[in-house]
DNA sequence: ACCTACTTGCTAAATTCTTAGCACGTGCGT
DNA sequence: ACGCACGTGCTAAGAATTTAGCAAGTAGGT
């Protein structure tokens, strides 16, 4: 099993892929409304083809029609998306890559998602011991 | 002035521009050194031409040679990196995305990393009232 | 049973990326 | 003043991508 490298995709493969991410699960139609700049929907058909047999999405035939979604799991998908952030944009450091998180929505946040972040770190902190 | 939509580079194009960000500045030989996989020196010349001449990096001119550097501000790259993880791999959520950041690298946070983000989300509350 | 509306697979052309190579310019050591 | 080592710009070929269109298959309504 060779794992996928999100970094070798094409652009509109990663447009795919973003919206295979976002969506959990996509009919090519879902994908060609979400795409920006639209190309024909037999373009579309064919690129899903395509990153299923490289490994990077797979389908589920749902009556007549597949439905996608990625091959990886939620979860490294976001670890992988977040730590190259991190390397990319703040040199590694997971600390300013929050406070960065933070201060961008401040206005958005309320109290009570403020709350559980600290409670997060709270424990992190004393598991961390 | 149309602000650089880096959602439509090419894969070896984002591949520099990371580079770029994540060193701030470099020159053809920098960022052939980078590469993954690396292409042959003129097509690097060639790339970061392209990137400057659509308006994703500059170049300043040192000596002899070229030392490149993205466009846009550090400050607006991170922020749209980091909304645009949030956006496709936490639905939105930042409180979410704290939450993964700070379990992903647990172990590697020091108590005084710790203290400070609880510190920073303190801050934030306070203003936010 | 047939027609319509939908799906998929596939092929091959069009477009876009990517690359190497050549021509030329600049500074430095001899 | 010359030659060498290094830089750039440009062009055009090669590789890869993206795309449309056609053939065929399935379900449902009439």
């Amino acid at each position: 099993m060779t794992k996928p490298d999100p970094t070798k995709l094409t652009r509109r493969e990663r447009a795919i892929m973003d919206i295979l991410h976002r969506r959990g699960r996509a009919t090519a139609h879902e994908v060609l409304e979400d795409l920006d700049d639209p190309p024909g929907y037999s373009a579309v058909r064919a690129l899903l083809r395509l990153l299923e047999e490289r490994g990077h999405a797979r389908h589920v035939q749902e009556g007549l029609t597949y439905v996608y979604s990625p091959a990886v799991s939620r979860a490294d998908a976001k670890r992988s998306a977040l730590a190259h952030v991190v390397r990319t944009f703040f040199a590694g450091s997971v600390e300013q890559a929050v406070a960065a998180l933070v201060d961008s929505s401040k206005s958005k946040l309320s109290r009570e998602e403020l709350d559980r972040m600290a409670e997060h770190i709270a424990r992190a902190k004393k598991e961390g011991r």
